[in-house]
DNA sequence: TCACGTTTTCACTAGAAACTGAAAATACCG
DNA sequence: CGGTATTTTCAGTTTCTAGTGAAAACGTGA
């Protein structure tokens, strides 16, 4: 019925389905790790149809994770002249990758955690003795440590990947 | 009906919330989230029924949670003699913390996925030219990105907090 | 404007994950 | 031992998330 897989696909079939599974670890859905495994791996853009009948998943489950892929900056479309069809491409630079994923990061689950630790820090700046006082420090000691992780991340993310490999190297030696 | 609560109290009972809905994002789910705050904001070490009391949970959720959270090694368990209740503690200090999730999630995350990379490029080894050998590449690419940062990752959590800090600053000035 | 190819939405369903509460197992004490 | 305090397990239930498939909306060219 299917022709012979050239043997590349067979071991991008098990490179797809496995990401997939670990995506779910990460906290990211399979089908949008699998999709994202699926462009990265691709020779060329695929359209929704080929997403669909690769994965064999319906057409709004590629849509809305294709689109999601999308909002993460880490799938672009591309139009083909004289084809009214979306494309899609995965960005296939690992470095480029990072930075897309540390800065996503950073927008949605840093941030956040920022803005409810110094709530909670001002809310209790007054508290001077026993409990509250330690309450309030360990808002702050919390808020502190990410904000700096955030100062390094973004030094690190606004550096050439050969910048960042020669900083990183001088660390390891 | 209850007592009004020490003002830090209402602090303490938003940031448990809160982090409670970021840890769902993160993929943690919402109880342990919840627990881990509750602990790591918490004056005394708290047994189970404290645990259930402030969360109103059950008490088999409670206990999976803070077993889980004892194995991912950011609660331990105190007991006190004449008494043989356990008692759970979570680690406070910020570092340390830091340390205990990226080790985690080292061994959960990102080993199994420098396994798979690993596969999927010795699988594809003799390819030389086309969509074939450009697979065998990314999959190199992407170990050889990964295989690099635990490698830095492994340097930064063998290092004291200072030292760490003192790194840092120099990369940022 | 209509017809057609394509994208988008959405009510519904299937399956997974979290949670409950109570029974069973365990540990300790006299 | 027997009694009691505590922990652990687990079958059943609820809640949430992911996925389906078809209808609606959109957009383009004739």
């Amino acid at each position: 019925m299917s022709d012979e897989l050239p043997p590349w696909e067979k071991a991008r079939e098990e490179f797809v389905a496995q990401w997939g599974s670990l995506g779910t670890q990460w906290g990211i859905n399979r089908t949008m790790a699998m999709i994202h495994a699926l462009l990265m791996t691709a020779p060329e853009p695929m359209c929704t149809d080929e997403v669909m009948e690769k994965l064999q998943i319906s057409r709004g489950n590629a849509h809305t994770n294709l689109k999601d892929l999308v909002g993460w900056n880490l799938v672009r479309i591309i139009t083909k002249k004289g084809d009214r069809k979306e494309y899609f491409e995965a960005e296939k630079d690992v470095w480029k990758i990072f930075i897309t994923i540390s800065k996503e990061r950073k927008r949605r689950e840093i941030e956040p955690a920022i803005r409810l630790l110094r709530d909670c820090a001002a809310q209790t700046k007054d508290e001077t003795i026993g409990p509250g006082r330690d309450f309030h420090q360990q808002m702050k000691d919390l808020d502190e440590f990410l904000s700096f992780g955030v100062k390094v991340g973004d030094t690190v993310i606004s550096m050439k990947h050969a910048s960042a490999l020669q900083w990183a190297m001088r660390l390891l030696s």
